[in-house]
DNA sequence: CATAACTGTAACAAGTTTAGTTACAAATTA
DNA sequence: TAATTTGTAACTAAACTTGTTACAGTTATG
């Protein structure tokens, strides 16, 4: 994935629209509660929406909602939605070809970035957003 | 871990020392092979010393090589000796207190942290650097 | 013991990425 | 028509990554 918070916004913002289904959010609202600007949240909305996991009005009364119920949308869809890259970058210049390791290892490192996004994945596809909501509603309520 | 390379010219690097394990390896040599600068893989190797993997020798006829046999050092060892940062970051600012989501999602991004984290750790413990080699080395002989 | 060959490391430059911001067109409601 | 809201482009600032130069310290060897 990357340094990046886009995944764990992305799990805020659709955790703040699945405790509120049925009417629409402003990016203005969400971005109150991320402590951010609402263009950002914009932005991350265009992702979630190319993913098929919000849909927006524009105009008065506009807003973002959920496409799916919280139960059928995993954090594999947010990750996948909003992850760019992966857990680990291969080598920035090409290496030596002459080389017997420089010529073969990117193969093999190709193969282990393979390995590593399935095991994440895989962690990530039994997680749903409801899952999250519920935890965080556990959080709530837990002692301080 | 990051978009950095590290953990990849890491593995790199090992390879090549592992797979001459009796004979000191000079930075230079080391950076020929990975395509870039003898510094960066002396930075590098640094990591890799604190990590206990490897030592090295100044002066003439010196270099690097192993401080454990290849069958012992697991991609975890290297992954912890140059990764920073955990897979993905939380959020840049503190979400709004007021917020009911605001308030609890960050301890439960955190525990989707370690989750995700010793999806990887489990993993990266299984596969040896000996294993990384036999690996290259299937590769070398793949017909093309 | 003088010299050449190494590593270790600081300091800096360039490129990329991320987050945040302003500005404004387009869409929608009333 | 006016007010409100999203979508998006353009820009800035900060952080990170890689690469580079420079040089002090260490070691082998004639």
């Amino acid at each position: 994935m990357a340094k990046s918070s886009q995944f764990s916004i992305a799990i805020h913002v659709l955790a703040m629209l699945a405790k509120n289904c049925d009417e629409r959010m402003k990016s203005e609202y969400i971005a109150k509660s991320v402590n951010t600007n609402p263009v950002v949240i914009r932005r991350l909305l265009g992702n979630l929406y190319e993913a098929n996991l919000v849909v927006s009005q524009t105009g008065v009364c506009g807003g973002t909602c959920l496409t799916q119920k919280p139960e059928d949308i995993t954090l594999l869809d947010i990750y996948r939605a909003v992850s760019s890259s992966e857990v680990f970058a291969l080598h920035p210049q090409m290496p030596n070809q002459n080389c017997f390791i420089g010529k073969n290892i990117q193969k093999v490192l190709e193969e282990l970035q393979d390995k590593v996004d399935s095991a994440i994945e895989e962690k990530l596809l039994r997680i749903t957003l409801a899952d999250v909501l519920k935890s965080v509603e556990k959080e709530a309520n837990s002692p301080k």
